[in-house]
DNA sequence: TGGATGACCTACA
DNA sequence: CTGTAGGCCATCC
């Protein structure tokens, strides 16, 4: 029985460490994690984040929707506490990712380290 | 052991 | 471009 939140406690690391006024996305995470195929588990890593002091509103989905705003609560506190981080809203209610994105040194390590031909990845 | 769920992402029609 | 379908990984019952 591991039943070890090794994945969890990766996530948990990751979401800790971002800075304030920056925002990340599932995809990253999971890829920080080492399997950015797990995108859905990295959510579910943070629904107990949403439990625990980690800045959880600091993560949103590849778009920089608030996911887990209906989790949290229906409210803006998600919104509203990014906006206080100086995080800028889209008027979509989207968070403006492309210029606070933030990507764990893990993943720009490894991206550069692997990935030395940069083939247009997510370029949408 | 296996099915079901989950705050996703990508691909195809 | 929008909508639908599948996949991928981990945890829970």
């Amino acid at each position: 029985m591991k039943r070890e939140k090794d994945f969890f406690d990766r996530v948990y690391k990751i979401v800790e460490k971002i800075p304030r006024g920056k925002v990340t996305t599932f995809g990253l995470i999971a890829e920080a994690c080492g399997i950015k195929s797990a995108a859905r588990t990295v959510g579910w890593a943070l629904n107990g984040a949403s439990a625990s002091h980690l800045p959880c509103h600091r993560v949103v989905n590849r778009i920089g929707a608030l996911t887990g705003r209906m989790h949290f609560g229906d409210s803006h506190l998600m919104e509203d506490l990014l906006r206080s981080e100086g995080i800028t809203f889209d008027k979509d209610d989207c968070v403006e990712i492309k210029k606070h994105l933030w990507i764990p040194p893990k993943v720009l390590s490894r991206n550069q380290k692997k990935s030395k031909t940069n083939n247009g990845k997510r370029s949408k």
